[in-house]
DNA sequence: AGCACGCCGACT
DNA sequence: GTCGGCGTGCTC
């Protein structure tokens, strides 16, 4: 027999694949595509490897090492890798860098050093004058062995020589040690113990614990119906771990553990609504496409039930044992809408999404890959598509419009949208996207037919769209009518609603105090040591920070440059809102939503609690309030500034702007009555602003497109941006334009740049962007791999392999 | 991502 | 003279 050799794909950035020999007393079958493996590489790191092909050629390397464990399937199969492999080439990074967005941790394991006792010191060892080599011995003495990683961070500086020294001396072992998946999966089953509710007032204890006693007010009900109820299902209602806890030593609940495949629920699921006729067409006419494969597109008003309407289709694919998988922007991942789907589909309802723990999220990799019924339906972001589905039936990306569905920063830089279609054809599945303000590429994909189009103008239970009002802000500051960012107007209907008892959503695209902060004597503003950005001003702990590196300093009195002491500020972000609405209404319940109050786990869900019980009066937020909440006593949404939103220099910011108005506007009111939308902007006689206050959405989407076509941008052309960067700015510029010019000379691409991006330097980085136009034809992938050589060679060169490069498909 | 190798500045 | 800073290159 012939010696075979395996191609692994390991998660690290390293460019294509990596060869190794495959044992030749493991059996035959053992390892094939797909297989999960274990390697080392380098000096001694051990990774977990995914096989690609198995073959008989041997490479031209010097040593070529075996593969070192088997650990058995972690991928679904074929398909799998399909994707992978797609991934890859349409995106232009390596498969290593896929690997590492699609693996949870748990499965990516890697080695770590360990740092042990050898025998001979076991024997012979006594202390030493080095006064380093006696502490880390010391160590070693009390716990028998430590990470190296550990050790690090008490002798950062000496360790390496020192630890040499004791290897040398044969008085230390390292050794690589390698943690392996779990094979079995338990949940945690919570069930409430026999008593009174007398005998639990006593364990609650009056006034003392609020927090257990409300965690009991909403589980009561719910133990006492269902007897038993998976912890995390308990978790998503937003009931923390440590409270279950405290609750279950008080003897009022108790835990046990079941294997996850061996658990199923009593059957206690709500019927799904019926739907309404429109609903009922829109369905067919969805089912109809289906029978097509095509892709179909359901264009549903806000509040015009599109979730009855995906809650009809995943009922069908779960009756037949198949998947789900359910794309949401991340942000929109709360409670409110898992807690809706559970009640249909019950513990047949998964989430996925970067905010879970490690142990979970491997879990549901785990139960996805095994097509077991508690993951049939999969309620994730955009990093779902990487799940190991083997009986996939249908794809729903809802909000599919959203800019969060974009991976920007590490790569693979992938639009999760795009990437469900084409999982969606590898497996055979239906695919269906759904939004109230299409992205122009779907929009533009239904008028050339590539797509089809499904309408849901109706609003649920015939509620009114709000009435969408304007303020023109230089107007009314010239008229004295501004009251720093809010104009008498907004002012007097916010005090309108509030007396009738109703809520008010202020919406402001910024956050932090003030994005600017600028002497008005010289005109300078401080700036990041390491960007090219100004600091903003951040109130809570009177710093100056960066919002790309996370730079601090303290809030400057003086000017660094003058000296001057008059530093004024301009621009407003969401916390300077706060503070007028706190001036204007000091009687109002006022809260705060944005990035930089919800970083911690629970704060997000507890500020829309708060505000979905009725105890805030006004939320104040940026974007993250448009993501598919749902609250009934919203009367008026006003926007402080409608202009910041669309005036970014990118040509999407127009699109973007309509999106996020449409959609802040969409939650104003819902269920009673007609809602109030104020919208303050300079230009109310702007082309956009006149198509979201007079409803002209197919003009807005009309005009767009025309634009596009104008100056050739996307739908139109497919793009590709290359990014440059160095910590040299002529290193960068030189090999820019080297580049340029070979680059120029490819048939069929269009050039644009190199231009430095909005934010010149980042990290200490110098960046340089180019644009890189196709036509959109069945050349393009070709024409991008002939690309990707053309660069990658270019950076071979001496002169200019320093500087680091990436791509950005369709960025 | 690590980790080794190698080339320059600040100390004994 | 040496130590140790980190910039650069390689991993089958």
């Amino acid at each position: 027999m012939h010696q075979r050799f395996a191609d692994v794909v390991i998660p690290l950035a390293l460019e294509g694949l990596l060869t190794y020999k495959v044992p030749n007393d493991w059996d035959d079958d053992a390892v094939k595509p797909g297989s999960h493996v274990v390697v080392s590489i380098g000096k001694s790191k051990q990774y977990s490897a995914i096989v690609f092909r198995v073959h008989n050629n041997k490479p031209d390397v010097k040593n070529i090492k075996p593969l070192e464990q088997h650990l058995g399937q972690a991928l679904s199969g074929e398909h799998q890798l399909n994707f992978w492999k797609w991934m890859s080439r349409y995106y232009m990074c390596e498969p290593g860098e896929v690997m590492s967005a699609a693996l949870p941790s748990r499965l990516k394991l890697s080695s770590e050093t360990l740092v042990v006792f050898s025998e001979k010191a076991k024997k012979t060892y006594t202390t030493s004058e080095d006064v380093d080599e006696q502490r880390i011995m010391g160590r070693l003495c009390d716990e028998k062995e430590m990470r190296l990683k550990e050790l690090q961070t008490f002798f950062p500086k000496t360790l390496n020589r020192t630890l040499k020294k004791l290897v040398d001396n044969d008085l230390i072992v390292l050794k690589e040690s390698i943690h392996e998946p779990d094979p079995q999966f338990f949940i945690e089953i919570i069930s409430l113990n026999p008593m009174g509710v007398s005998e639990l007032n006593i364990l609650l204890g009056g006034k003392r614990a609020p927090v257990q006693q409300k965690a009991m007010s909403i589980l009561y009900p719910i133990l006492e119906a269902e007897k038993d109820v998976p912890l995390h299902t308990i978790k998503e209602l937003g009931i923390s771990r440590p409270t279950i806890k405290k609750l279950v030593d008080k003897g009022v609940l108790s835990v046990r553990e079941v294997e996850r495949s061996a658990w199923t629920q009593p059957n206690k699921r709500k019927p799904l609504y019926r739907l309404s006729p429109a609903q009922d067409l829109a369905l067919q006419h969805i089912k109809k496409g289906f029978n097509n494969q095509r892709v179909q597109f359901l264009h549903g008003v806000t509040s015009s039930g599109k979730t009855e309407i995906y809650a009809h289709l995943m009922q069908e694919t779960l009756r037949s044992e198949k998947q789900v998988l359910f794309l949401l922007p991340e942000i929109a991942l709360t409670t409110q809408l898992i807690s809706r789907f559970s009640q249909f589909f019950g513990d047949s309802v998964a989430v996925y999404h970067s905010r879970m723990s490690e142990k979970e999220r491997s879990d549901v990799w785990e139960s996805v890959r095994k097509n077991q019924p508690g993951a049939r339906i999969v309620l994730a972001a955009r990093s779902g598509i990487f799940l190991p589905f083997s009986a996939l039936d249908l794809v729903v990306v809802d909000e599919e419009h959203d800019q969060s569905y974009k991976q920007t920063d590490p790569a693979p830089r992938y639009n999760g949208r795009d990437c469900a279609i084409v999982l969606g054809h590898i497996h055979n599945a239906n695919v269906l996207l759904g939004s109230a303000t299409p992205s122009l590429e779907t929009w533009f994909n239904c008028l050339e037919n590539r797509f089809d189009r499904t309408e849901l103008n109706e609003r649920y239970r015939n509620i009114q769209m709000p009435k969408i009002e304007l303020v023109d802000i230089g107007w009314e500051r010239k008229k004295r009518h501004m009251r720093e960012d809010i104009s008498l107007y907004l002012r007097d209907a916010i005090k309108q609603e509030l007396d009738a008892n109703k809520q008010v959503i202020v919406f402001h695209n910024r956050r932090g105090y003030t994005p600017f902060t600028q002497c008005k004597d010289c005109g300078e503003s401080p700036m990041c040591i390491n960007c090219d950005i100004t600091l903003t001003y951040h109130k809570h702990s009177n710093k100056m920070r960066c919002h790309i590196c996370g730079y601090k300093e303290t809030s400057p009195n003086a000017c660094k440059v003058c000296g001057s002491t008059d530093l004024r500020t301009t621009g407003a972000g969401t916390e300077k809102i706060v503070d007028q609405l706190v001036e204007l209404f000091p009687d109002a319940v006022i809260d705060r939503l944005d990035w930089d109050n919800t970083r911690k786990r629970n704060a997000f869900s507890q500020v829309i609690e708060t505000f979905s019980s009725g105890e805030t009066d006004i939320l104040v937020g940026t974007q993250m309030i448009t993501k598919g909440l749902d609250f009934k006593r919203v009367g008026l949404v006003g926007i402080v500034n409608a202009d910041i939103l669309s005036s970014m220099p990118d040509i999407r910011s127009h699109e973007r702007g309509y999106q996020m108005m449409m959609q802040v506007a969409g939650r104003a009111g819902r269920f009673d009555e007609r809602g109030r939308v104020i919208i303050q902007t300079y230009k109310p006689k702007s082309a956009i602003i006149q198509s979201v206050a007079n409803d002209q959405q197919e003009a807005f989407y009309h005009r767009e497109l025309q634009e596009r076509k104008e100056f050739a941008y996307p739908p139109y052309l497919k793009t590709v941006r290359l990014c440059l960067r160095h910590s040299n700015a002529k290193r960068t510029y030189d090999a820019a334009y080297a580049l340029k010019g070979i680059i120029e000379r490819e048939p069929h691409v269009q050039l644009l740049g190199p231009e430095p991006p909005l934010i010149a330097r980042a990290k200490n980085q110098y960046r340089l962007d180019f644009l890189i136009k196709y036509r959109k034809d069945r050349n393009y992938q070709t024409l991008k791999d002939r690309l990707h050589i053309l660069v990658r060679h270019f950076f071979r060169r001496k002169e200019h392999q320093a500087v680091r490069f990436y791509f950005d498909v369709d960025p």
